[in-house]
DNA sequence: TACTGATAGTCAGCATACTGATCAATATCC
DNA sequence: GGATATTGATCAGTATGCTGACTATCAGTA
């Protein structure tokens, strides 16, 4: 029988295992405390001021029930804000507070070391090259989680 | 800058939603109601029989707190048996059950066809890369999470 | 305008995963 | 043999992620 060790599924979650602790390891090691999660839902913000929760978890691939919990822990930290739409009274719009902002400066060189650090043991082209084969499978795939990717409203 | 969704952090975590989602829609399909981590530990206690829960974890690289409220369920559900080891007082010794047995048969092709379905978007060949190149990431960055891989002991 | 359906956000509940602590039992060392 | 260190398992606490349900609101239409 097939090593259960050896399936694509195992290898995934092993590698995003890595991949996490790396991230956090080096952003601690920074001084700062936040999460792979928290990091792409405020860099995310940044790029798109003003934007709602779902278009954000479309943007990031992101359950909503998910980025729920997570705003709400950038704006216990300070680093974002919640304000109701005017537009749509439903709707929050998200922004990134002038200390997120300092956080996301000072925290870029960290989350590129753990990259890096995540790949230490391919070569440069080998790295590339199972970035391509991740995008091209996870385009694939995208509609089969409940939180695919999604392009921005118009 | 680098766009985030571009990071192979993120890559990570996409293919790993996507994989678990298709790994629970399989299964689903098939009549049975496991999560990949449970079928993992299920399939490596049957092969390896009275093992102990840290063994168990170092096999299959999941931290050892997790573990205990997995093979909870996996008690709870009726696949696994936890049993006092004699030799360490300290230890449990997990077995898999007849139904343990008959489930891990009977699911099989299902965890099979879950390996095929979130590879669709690769040719055999990419797939057999893709792989090779996971492996080689997480040899690599094996120590650097807290769970790693390990042998079982002599 | 009243009805219907869709959408934004939240919540309860469950299952990973992690950190750090604790307890009991075993190993090791002097 | 007895102090010390280590180890197996669990627990409390926190943060993802998911399903399914619910409320409030919006949009389209008869």
């Amino acid at each position: 029988m097939k090593d259960n060790n050896d399936m694509p599924g195992h290898l995934a979650r092993r590698f995003q295992q890595i991949a996490v602790a790396v991230f956090l390891a080096e952003v601690e090691d920074a001084g700062f405390d936040l999460t792979p999660v928290q990091y792409a839902a405020l860099a995310t913000i940044k790029a798109n001021p003003g934007l709602d929760q779902v278009t954000l978890a479309g943007l990031i691939a992101y359950d909503r029930t998910t980025i729920t919990g997570v705003i709400d822990r950038l704006v216990q930290k300070g680093l974002a804000e919640r304000r109701a739409s005017s537009r749509d009274r439903r709707a929050r719009e998200l922004e990134v507070t002038d200390e997120g902002r300092r956080t996301l400066r000072k925290i870029t060189p960290a989350v590129e070391s753990a990259q890096r650090i995540m790949l230490r043991g391919l070569s440069a082209k080998e790295g590339e090259e199972l970035m391509r084969l991740l995008r091209k499978a996870i385009a694939a795939g995208n509609d089969l989680s409940r939180a695919p990717l999604r392009d921005a409203p118009v």
